[in-house]
DNA sequence: AAAATATGGTTCTAATGCGAACTATATTTA
DNA sequence: TAAATATAGTTCGCATTAGAACCATATTTT
């Protein structure tokens, strides 16, 4: 299974490189993949959060628990769901991203240049067939 | 980066399903990562294992500590290094690897089986060829 | 509607994971 | 060779991770 270790070394070797630079801005990996989330949304529960990030919900708690104390964002009780909540950005939390996102991507930006659209495009496609592959049912 | 979000999501849901099966066999899968690294060696340091399972120094300690305590490794004086150790599965841990080892690779190897070998060779070339782009320097 | 079941979130535990500080030994430099 | 620097492992603090148990509310079944 030698891809099995170029997948998951390159995956390590992405979260080395974008979690260190994520922490520079003060926060970490979790914490940004939240706000990248949320950012220009109104909000979403849980349960959705949990979804696009892969973050499991045990986890999810204490993520969420550390971006309200720092103020970054608030929670509000579901008009539809009494169990759920609708977790969004503070004016705070908003104003955050709008500055780090757009200087996250470029960083990042410079590391594919030298792949053409279309490789990018093909491996992706791989990777997401291949993913299915290891997903039960 | 849709390709990182593939990327990402690709080896989460790997690691998921392949460490739901570690741990059926009753280890984690840093400590899988460390069993199968060592068997069929004569032993390595901590750097050399930490280099071939991205494993970093601090929590490799930990890692150690938890499988010498199992008895599944040992850890010896390195002659040339005083600084360092040699670290090798015990009898018990080296048979643990030659039970689990090819159980494992039987549990993944059909989860590739819609993939030909050249895609295979392919992608994984691919994700080297990414990987190396994330590095520094 | 009452009972059974499912689902959203929280809490708990054990183990990672990373970075930084620290100790001890090696290596390099002056 | 003495001093400066680098490296191997350990330890520490903080955050994350998966999974299981739990509570409360929803949904389904009877």
């Amino acid at each position: 299974m030698p891809l099995v270790r170029a997948l998951v070394q390159c995956t390590q070797s992405f979260e080395r490189c974008s979690g260190a630079h994520v922490r520079q801005l003060g926060l970490t990996p979790a914490q940004f993949d939240i706000i990248a989330t949320l950012g220009n949304t109104q909000g979403m529960s849980c349960k959705e959060l949990g979804e696009k990030t892969l973050i499991t919900k045990g986890t999810m708690t204490g993520v969420l628990d550390r971006l309200q104390q720092k103020g970054l964002l608030s929670r509000h009780d579901s008009p539809d769901d009494g169990r759920s909540w609708i977790t969004k950005l503070t004016r705070k939390g908003q104003a955050l991203f709008d500055e780090i996102f757009p200087a996250h991507l470029a960083h990042l930006r410079p590391m594919f240049a030298s792949f053409s659209d279309g490789e990018l495009d093909t491996m992706r496609e791989q990777l997401i067939r291949l993913r299915a592959a290891f997903e039960p049912a």
